[in-house]
DNA sequence: TAAAAAACTTGAAGTACTTCAAGAAATACG
DNA sequence: CGTATTTCTTGAAGTACTTCAAGTTTTTTA
């Protein structure tokens, strides 16, 4: 049931029996539908997300109207908005199923006190901000040496499969440029 | 002489007299020279840098063979390459100093070995560290959403001590335009 | 399985930037 | 203090994209 969880935690660190159960007992299940807002702008951003199966993103809606997708998440990651979630302030996104998932959903005061009862935790969660920290400089180090076209066939390369799960458009303001712009990429027509 | 890491500490967790003296006696103050490279690409990196006084910037060299610089840090800022650090692996970035700084340099096996020793770092670096993921984000959504001259006036607004400490060149490169764009913006010929 | 909704494609016109080149101004340094 | 180095400015020409609008294909749902 919450076995992807656990491998994950136990990449980092090594958990004992009896904490294993307390976190057992601490967590639940969820289901979310396809195009459920689990998070919109505005709201404080109270709870972080484990995907155990299925794909969320978090986007924003900029000023003509239209959705850009800043981050996918999908099997073993964590999404949440993480500024939202540590000042108590008003989140900048939306976050969103884009298909059905099965999720773990920690609400901060639980995740407060398991991390009381299981100090290890902390170990944990800091080497998996850290190591997603140090992927969003590798983002934003592709996003300022690469032209569009060289963005798309770069992810492609290292993304095969995902590239298959979302739709276009999404991808294609992920990347940084319009769904038109990609779709004449794709036909090699630039 | 620590005690700005120590303050800095003491926003997130609360140290025991004991522990407080076990990390002055592992930590040591560097000072570094304006232009010093404390990482070129291709090195691993094994070092995080707390800053006490001074600026630090991270850059690439990209295709064309100039800087473009990615994070800036000031005083009371890590900075380091958390994927090489984590990995292993051979940076994609330089770490330079663009003042004369003074910095504390923590070394990877010292700082695992605090970690055993004080748990409670974990925390302390957990929060440091999703904070930081999460001005990440805001970046990205900067960039995506933002014209060349928004992002130059939104920067100068938030932090308009700072645009003063680096050369437009520099700050040009981190908001993602041109130099020669930058001084057309506060030319006010745009 | 039909109808509706969502996603993708195409071409034409526009624009927000970049690049280049050269000179001027500011800063650092022996 | 004067010279070298670094940083900033300016205009002209070019380009990598965006936007718009309309049609086509694919997927979802009743």
């Amino acid at each position: 049931m919450f076995t992807s969880l656990f491998q994950h935690i136990e990449k980092f660190i090594i958990l004992e029996p009896s904490e294993i159960d307390i976190l057992k007992s601490c967590l639940g299940l969820s289901t979310i539908k396809k195009k459920t807002l689990v998070l919109q702008e505005g709201q404080v951003c109270n709870t972080m997300y484990f995907i155990i199966k299925g794909c969320m993103r978090q986007y924003i809606i900029n000023s003509k109207g239209s959705e850009q997708t800043l981050q996918f998440g999908i099997e073993n990651w964590w999404i949440t908005d993480y500024l939202s979630y540590h000042n108590h302030t008003p989140s900048h996104f939306y976050i969103q199923a884009i298909e059905n998932c099965e999720v773990i959903a920690i609400e901060k005061p639980i995740l407060e006190s398991l991390l009381i009862q299981i100090p290890k935790l902390e170990r944990y969660f800091r080497i998996v901000s850290q190591k997603s920290f140090g992927a969003a400089q590798m983002r934003i180090k592709f996003l300022f040496t690469m032209s569009a076209e060289e963005r798309y066939h770069h992810f492609n390369d290292m993304n095969p499969e995902f590239v298959q799960r979302v739709p276009q458009y999404m991808l294609a303001s992920y990347l940084d440029f319009s769904a038109e712009f990609m779709s004449k990429i794709r036909a090699g027509k630039i």
